[in-house]
DNA sequence: CGAGATTCATGTGAAGTATACCTTTAGGCTTAA
DNA sequence: AAGCCTAAAGGTATACTTCACATGAATCTCGTA
């Protein structure tokens, strides 16, 4: 494209018709006026922190539900209502939102512990300090002025499944020595025997309140869908069954809503894309290998290096031939190819346990199987269609600048 | 033929090591009185 | 003499390695029918 068609491309796209009025309100992290089908939940939440407002204690709370059912999304709305009453007042009331998952934030006792100091409006450094000095920090900011913490911790259950549960202990005894101030705990898990695996007294403290956000159904997950389209599509620019669809795709799986608005987003974006007026039925499919690709596309460019290298030992296996793959194979071709890449061979024992990882994180399946005379090891497959496993790989080359 | 012992290839836990970063401390230099 | 800077010393968290033991079904062994 020359210099002239690159300016009226541009032009061209400025000019085009949007199907969208306001594209936000499909993004996840929207947060509506209203939340459908969660009222008593919202009710029931409210009611357990209400109590902040007048600077008593209330529970602690610990919410459950599968991805997409409104937890987090029910949380922040109310904390926002909560927090701006506060202002309003003049409550020293300060709401924390932190995500577990979240690699190199909070993905460890002491990062968490630093992460909350940061967020309290303090420095701290990232490494290097005794874990009891970085809680001794916490421990001061905190009562240095008569507050009210309302911590939430979403995804709690990746971080007590990496690092125990040690933090909650300590987090809730915190109070017991807080002369000034208060911090009342949330946690957010989608693992609903998350808390039968916590030491008894975490248990009993974490979990006073406890409330359960069952799945949306297919009829609820088209109302929000159309709720939220109202708004963030100009009209007519749905076709027929656009939105019945999308909830079917959803519902399929347990009720996602997160995945239902996605799915709805990324369809009208393909329309878009191709000049059309309206949305049907057919880009949903198309939406649907998207989101896939670039979930999958997404997760590994965020990958460390040697997670990376590994990850593509097993593609080249797995693209080479069909029959089950074993650690001993990948770490054979791992060895192989890490010089390649310029970096140090990581041992066997470290590329077990990486294997391990990139199972958690969906994007192979590994088993751990006995062979029996000849062994035990992990029985490894992609789960990818094969359409986006080269391009994985393709993607995998260029981050690892492989020819 | 079948129960029990053996075996293999790697899983897995614990302890040790390297690295990167932190604070404290002591020495040396500068500066101002 | 006081103040400031720098470098060494001594500490920690994290990612990785090393060591050693655990696993568990296919396979082997051997007593028995």
């Amino acid at each position: 494209m020359g210099e002239k068609g690159l300016t009226s491309f541009f032009e061209d796209f400025l000019s085009k018709e949007s199907l969208f009025s306001n594209k936000q309100a499909l993004q996840s992290s929207f947060i509506p006026e209203t939340i459908s089908h969660r009222d008593s939940e919202i009710k029931q939440v409210a009611n357990i922190l209400a109590p902040t407002l007048k600077l008593e204690k209330p529970s602690n709370l610990f919410i459950y539900g599968k991805t997409g059912t409104g937890k987090t999304l029910t949380i922040k709305h109310i904390t926002q209502n909560l927090s701006n009453l506060a202002k309003e007042r003049n409550i020293p009331l300060k709401i924390i939102y932190l995500n577990c998952k979240l690699k190199k934030i909070a993905d460890t006792e002491y990062r968490l512990i630093a992460q909350l100091v940061r967020e309290l409006g303090s420095e701290i450094a990232a490494t290097g300090l005794p874990t009891d000095e970085v809680y001794k920090s916490f421990f001061n900011i905190l009562d240095s002025q008569k507050q009210h913490i309302l911590l939430i911790l979403d995804e709690i259950d990746q971080l007590v499944k990496k690092t125990g549960d040690e933090i909650l202990y300590n987090l809730v005894r915190v109070n017991e020595d807080l002369k000034q101030s208060q911090i009342t705990l949330v946690g957010i898990s989608n693992d609903l025997i998350f808390v039968d695996t916590l030491d008894p007294r975490v248990r009993s403290s974490l979990s006073e309140e406890e409330l359960v956000f069952p799945p949306y159904n297919a009829i609820q997950i088209q109302d929000i869908l159309r709720q939220r389209s109202k708004e963030a599509f100009k009209e007519g620019s749905l076709g027929e069954g656009v939105i019945e669809k999308c909830a079917a795709y959803a519902a399929r799986e347990h009720g996602d809503a997160r995945r239902a608005l996605e799915l709805l987003r990324v369809a009208a974006e393909v329309a878009e894309r191709n000049n059309l007026k309206t949305v049907n039925i057919t880009h949903i499919d198309e939406a649907e290998d998207k989101i896939e690709k670039d979930r999958i596309i997404d997760t590994i460019t965020h990958q460390p290096k040697q997670s990376q290298a590994t990850l593509y030992s097993i593609i080249s296996l797995f693209l080479k031939r069909k029959e089950s793959i074993f650690t001993g194979d990948i770490y054979e071709v791992y060895k192989n190819i890490s010089p390649q890449i310029g970096l140090r061979p990581l041992t066997q024992r470290r590329i077990s346990d990486i294997v391990a990882e990139l199972d958690m994180l969906g994007i192979i399946n590994a088993k751990v199987i006995s062979k029996g005379r000849h062994g035990r090891t992990r029985e490894i497959s992609v789960l990818v269609p094969p359409v986006i496993l080269n391009k994985m790989k393709k993607v995998l080359e260029e981050g690892l600048a492989l020819s």
